[in-house]
DNA sequence: CAAGTTGATAACTTATTGGTTGAATACTCC
DNA sequence: GGAGTATTCAACCAATAAGTTATCAACTTG
């Protein structure tokens, strides 16, 4: 799972990483902050942060005691990117295409598949 | 990790199944077929299969000993419509609007704090 | 029916994840 | 410098993930 992509998807892949990702679309906040809505420790909401950072989504100051918190989106570009390129397979009107082309494939069985 | 786009996204942070995802793109194909670029038991890609299965990104037919597995890209039009919100960060434009937002912010700290 | 092929399942191992609690660190303010 | 606040770190635990091998089930074909 070295991959950057990998990386970034499994870092959005958790409910309370994108609520944090949710809140800091609205600017900085701080540790506390972020963990007030989370009904779990501050070293857990320390813990998801760390994994934000490692994927390049967030960043963090040090303003005296406190770790200011800020998005970093650039790493949702690729996933952006990534998912775009299946676009076209759930879009509606393509889906007839989809249709189409897999009953072509059946008519013409191994044709595709060797 | 009971919600949906938790489970997609999960689902997409592996790069054999995002391999497998876009071997499918070009076409059904089988077990066999999707395993053999990987160096790694069937079993191991049947259970990759039962991820992906699970969350809704493929769908299997039965057509002799063959379970031959097809695209289902609709969950991913979840995580396009996610990421999409966050397109005004990463943009190059809108990022000096957010620096703009930024400095505004620590212009008047706590305003938005609390 | 026996043999070969395709695929899934079970049991197991190892590593990772997401959480906990209890210090430790770093800073501010009296 | 001591008290309080903000945050991290370390050690631990339970659950999950990703892989293995061995076995089983379904189907085709000689």
């Amino acid at each position: 799972m070295t991959d950057h992509l990998s990386t970034t998807l499994s870092a959005l892949a958790d409910p309370t990483r994108r609520g944090i990702l949710a809140r800091l679309s609205l600017g900085e906040a701080t540790v506390s902050e972020l963990a007030e809505p989370y009904d779990m420790s501050m070293a857990a909401v320390s813990k998801h942060l760390k994994v934000l950072e490692k994927a390049g989504l967030i960043s963090r100051g040090k303003e005296a005691q406190w770790r200011p918190c800020r998005l970093e989106a650039a790493p949702m570009a690729e996933v952006a990117d990534w998912v775009e390129n299946y676009r076209r397979f759930w879009d509606e009107s393509l889906d007839r295409l989809g249709d189409y082309l897999a009953e072509l494939q059946k008519g013409d069985p191994g044709g595709s598949r060797n």
